[in-house]
DNA sequence: GATGAATGAGACTTCATTCAT
DNA sequence: TATGAATGAAGTCTCATTCAT
């Protein structure tokens, strides 16, 4: 493996475990077994190291949470199998959510939020639209829709994880007919 | 003012506006009038003094909540006042809202998540419990409604707060609902 | 003596010696005997700690030329004595010659060369222009005798701190014979 | 043109801008479209890079400070042309002057002033020592005439190039003149 | 001749905290 | 109660240089 592959997954790793501002560069050198330079040789600084890890992720999530979305589906499958995907790809990859969760959290990254949605969720924007437009979801802003369904699937991800509640696929079901109900139409 | 209070006033301020880890001793020093011998005077130490400022935060928060819950009302129209109690308590302390948030996501703090769901969260565990057996609610662990309830709300308030969306009082009408639709009982 | 004047004599005695980039941080903090956040509680950074320095050593100096500048001197006797006045001051502080040398010629302040020429040197200014004025100086810019007139006292000085040439006070009167015969009415 | 060749130029003109200790190897790379390594096949490090180009426009400056001096002019007229040719040599190549300027004012380096003196001015030592022996100069020691007379060159060709003053030829005259005056037999 | 990934010492600076006044 | 000078560990980043290709 190639040393800025060292670099980016020791990142990954510490930022999941310590978070963001309690992982240091010090803490990236002694776990990666790469020298300062090299850091500052593939990654112009921490926060460009950080946010190229980022952005794969994103990309990576992205590709998860379409996976297997077959034309055959109606509306509401495919809203169950996004659900699915999306808290799949948490559950397998908890490093990956913590780090993700913790990046969006972030203060002075948050401020991104607009551009990020743009950027980001053209294709859960596209989707939850042609609900509206379909007549099966609510004619509310699709922007809080998108948030509240990925705000869900978070939720449920970190209480899982944290085992505060046992995951059973009885209780998965009931969470996300819970999504769903908040935005069907009645 | 006493410098204690100017102090935890500015933290306030300050934390809120950068975020926890961005903040320094060193800002609060300049920025309440206070020297670094009188924040530890008052204060073991910066956590000491974050927490303090959390747990004031805290009650006031949860005193808000059950704002005019008067026993005349329903359930439905005691889960719709507090939603609009905890909404009206951030929109009107935007830096409490960006602190408590900041806070809950440290990922330092977040492993506390258990702990504070009993001791803040008593009532609100109550409520959504009697809702299960009165059969108003879905039979969801309560710690998932719980936190569901609480995500959507901050969620809802960030957007607008950060402008992402106008409100109007129709718009949070029908948010409510789509909160109130996850839960209640079809 | 304060700690604030401890790290400005050692600053002063350390880029005498190594030079202006020469001499790290690290280096005053040893030698001073303060500690690293102590230079920064009285300095916002090592330039504002160099500068400082510089302006206490330029006023110093400009109190130095006029030493005994009577009355009833005439024009070519005040020039001698502020040659001679310059010249002492240098020799019995060379690491402030060698300071006020070195911050001259860097290359990144040379930029304020001329701002510096209206704010430390308004009395030589005003010196030359009298001479001028009164028909015992060449009609050249101002600048550029006071420049040449700087100029030979430092090339002067610094053969004989050097050791190039052995000094005698014979010497000396030739060297500011010709530096005065470059400049006066012939 | 050769790597070797572009190298030396970007140095040159890196070192001319920014000066010495902050021209940087990786500044040189960048500029210069060479690799590291390439760099260090031509030179073994910073300093003999630097060192060489020294030596290089040293020889230039040399030939060029000597340029159609005829036999058939007399003392004075020779010591004028020198005095052109050095000062057109400095204003035709800005780069070169500060970077001649600025080797010659780094402290570390200044310790070989006394080395310098004999290598590369030789033919100035005898230029003048003539005029010595020919009773055209005063008596005063070679190296303190030749240091102030480049001292006034130097000072002249800053203030035109960072236009402190206007260039005419009639001002250039009068510090030659002046330059002139304080060394030649009254 | 030329490349550029890798090194690690050392640069400047900020941090939370202490303590004599 | 309040002050602010002093601390020194630890932070991010740059540096000149090496070496396998």
């Amino acid at each position: 493996m190639s040393k800025r592959q060292q670099i980016l997954d020791t990142t990954l790793e510490l930022i999941s475990e310590l978070g963001f501002y309690a992982t240091s560069i010090s803490d990236i050198i002694q776990k990666s077994n790469a020298a300062a330079g090299t850091i500052y040789h593939h990654f112009k600084n921490k926060e460009e190291l950080i946010d190229t890890l980022y952005n794969e992720l994103r990309e990576e999530m992205g590709k998860a949470i379409v996976a297997n979305i077959g034309q055959h589906l109606n509306y509401k499958e495919k809203f169950y199998l996004i659900w699915k995907n999306l808290f799949a790809f948490y559950i397998e990859n908890p490093t990956k959510f913590e780090f993700l969760e913790d990046y969006a959290n972030s203060p002075l990254i948050r401020k991104e939020i607009k551009e990020i949605n743009q950027r980001h969720y053209q294709l859960a924007i596209d989707f939850i639209e042609s609900g509206i437009q379909l007549g099966v979801l609510r004619n509310i802003p699709v922007k809080i829709i998108i948030n509240l369904f990925f705000g869900n699937v978070s939720t449920f991800t970190r209480m899982i994880l944290m085992e505060e509640i046992e995951f059973t696929n009885e209780l998965l079901e009931k969470v996300i007919q819970s999504s769903w109900d908040s935005v069907k139409i009645n």
